[in-house]
DNA sequence: GTCTATATTATGATAGAC
DNA sequence: GTCTATCATAATATAGAC
């Protein structure tokens, strides 16, 4: 049976997304209107409405999408023990992923004060749950006396905010490849971290 | 003489500005309307275009003054020769500078985007001003055999983003005094890249 | 599922009275 | 210097035809 014209459900909710996402990151949630992504998509405002309830929500699953995608990939991969493994699987991991998704990455800090109250304390949670992994790895190397940290709190968002700073400058097409970027940050981090 | 009622032009400039920092800061540039500064001033709209030839020389002249404050408060400090007494000097700087500005530092990062063309390339270019200033305590301490480091203008970088990144958590109520954090953050600046 | 049309509200900026 | 009033647009969201 022929499909009803200008039926594309399947192919018109993640093309939403997607223009929804480069649209707020490029311009600010406020400054996009329904209008401007409804243009990117190729359709008329009111039918974006068949995909979101409203604005507000829209980059809730946006935001909400990206923590949880960021966190099962985390709990995908296998656990190491010795933590200077870890510590430089995870600076490695957390580059990787997060160069690979600017959009995401800048939305999730920049556009948290747009969240309602509700989603905003969704989303800080998830935040918290990621650090704390990262957290968990410096005690673990200053409880076997590997790591010598002043104060394993701060450490956490230091690395974490020094990491995540790379989406800052990086571009593929920059002087120096991703994987250079990880071997450099990885000897920063273990040099900033381990016992002398 | 008596002054003209309502003429207050040398208070409600600089509480426009104050107004429109703190606003800016807290629901971003385009989702602040003229009308909301100018009720938080006290004012009609109208009002604010006697300090303010429009919204975006508000933004602009917002980070301008900012990143001028930076650099004319950097250039009055006494040089420091020592590369390792320049590294913690500049760490702790950075660190009470930006602390005591956190809706200024907050904007000088978010609203990039929303500056003109013309405007962003201002800003960015005494960004790198600030920024070479680090770059070149980095230089001289790898040419004195001080410092061991990967990569100078990416640790630039990332010792920047650490050290901004403070202002994401801070709070003058909070566990650590604005001195501890600076002499943590001295101390993991340092183990980063001091030659072993 | 998408369109057009529309209700309602808000926006940046200006003009002219005081 | 500030006010009120206003212009010209643009916003979110909805209703109903197809």
């Amino acid at each position: 049976m022929a499909r009803t014209q200008g039926s594309h459900s399947d192919i018109t909710g993640p093309k939403v997304r997607e223009a929804a996402l480069r649209l707020f990151a490029q311009q600010g949630y406020a400054a996009v209107s329904m209008r401007k992504i409804a243009a990117e998509v190729g359709v008329q405002a009111g039918a974006l409405y068949n995909y979101t309830p409203d604005k507000q929500s829209l980059l809730f699953d946006l935001l909400r999408g990206h923590m949880d995608e960021l966190l099962a990939v985390r709990a995908a991969q296998p656990v190491i023990n010795d933590p200077v493994a870890a510590l430089e699987e995870f600076t490695r991991f957390h580059i990787r992923f997060h160069a690979k998704r600017p959009d995401a990455v800048f939305i999730s800090y920049m556009e948290l004060r747009n969240l309602e109250p509700e989603n905003f304390i969704n989303i800080e949670g998830l935040r918290r749950d990621y650090e704390a992994q990262l957290e968990a790895i410096l005690q673990r190397g200053m409880a076997e006396g590997l790591f010598q940290i002043p104060d394993p709190r701060i450490a956490t968002m230091a690395i974490i905010a020094m990491l995540t700073g790379v989406n800052t400058w990086y571009s593929a097409e920059g002087r120096l490849k991703l994987s250079e970027i990880e071997e450099i940050y990885c000897d920063m981090v273990r040099m900033a971290v381990e016992m002398k």
